[in-house]
DNA sequence: ACAGTTAAGGTCAGTAATAGTCAAAGAAAG
DNA sequence: CTTTCTTTGACTATTACTGACCTTAACTGT
């Protein structure tokens, strides 16, 4: 089950789990040779799925030698880092962002699976109940919840 | 007897109670295909019988690989008088009513005084930011974060 | 140095595969 | 007869995948 897509965004997650420093790089040829799929299905599973806002910086080169570099950051505590994700939340919140900033804080370990479902399923619940606003409220319970969470957690 | 949509319910939930952890995942266009409707039908018993006030988590994903994934989360029976009090909060929660709630639940034991204060604040903070239809957020913001509560502690 | 060749990776638009929404028509219940 | 629930389908939105064409960097022979 799941995507092409998927699987290759699992493949470097493992291969990032296993580095060092929670970096790697890699050939964009060769990946897509390992999957069977044509290069430019690895730029889409970076351009969905290793965004900035997701916690993942993607670096490359072309030419000859050109790689390709991803790395997992992980610049303060990970609290204080989820805590600075929350406040960047502002009067609105998409569904988009909203995916962006739970998988984030899966990958950071903050957040489980289920722990996701159920925010998920929560805020689709509300959202739906209203006919405007929608964004505006996501932003806020996405908030509560998250904050509701980080801090009876620590 | 019974409608189509009485019949697709009761094939999910056989679904559900034969896996392995109440949850199934399962696509949409083959399943209204078993029934031989539209699919939009299937979109129909989900909304209307497998609502999260009823203790299902109904996820979604469009596009290739898109499926519907639905899980059964059940509270213990402790909490079904907790969970009918949340039914109880309309579209409108004022702050009086929301003390009330909140007394109510931990005399019940089922909120601990930290609970209580850290909802108060999130639901103040969260309000004072907007400037009309704090009632309404008031009432989004309590059912969700009691829900959350009530659940991840079953 | 320079030009040409080779070896990467990037972009973008088009196609296919799903699922969602909404309003209108039909059926059932009160 | 009116109201509520069910069913349908036309239209919309989202996600995945591919391939043709573009850009950049290194290497190589003269």
């Amino acid at each position: 089950m799941g995507t092409l897509a998927d699987h290759i965004e699992a493949y470097i997650k493992r291969m990032l789990q296993n580095s060092e420093n929670r970096s790697i790089e890699l050939s964009r040829a060769q990946l897509a040779d390992v999957f069977s799929c044509v290069p430019s299905q690895i730029n889409y599973v970076l351009a969905t799925r290793f965004t900035l806002e997701r916690g993942y910086i993607v670096e490359s080169r072309r030419g000859g030698g050109g790689y390709i570099r991803i790395a997992h950051v992980q610049v303060e505590d990970d609290l204080t880092h989820a805590v600075n994700l929350l406040k960047g939340i502002g009067s609105q919140l998409s569904e988009q962002r909203m995916e962006s900033i739970l998988a984030h804080l899966r990958d950071l370990g903050l957040l489980s699976p289920h722990q996701c479902r159920l925010i998920r399923g929560i805020v689709q619940q509300e959202s739906s109940s209203i006919s405007q606003g929608k964004d505006v409220l996501r932003a806020s319970l996405v908030r509560a919840l998250l904050f509701y969470i980080i801090e009876s957690e620590s």
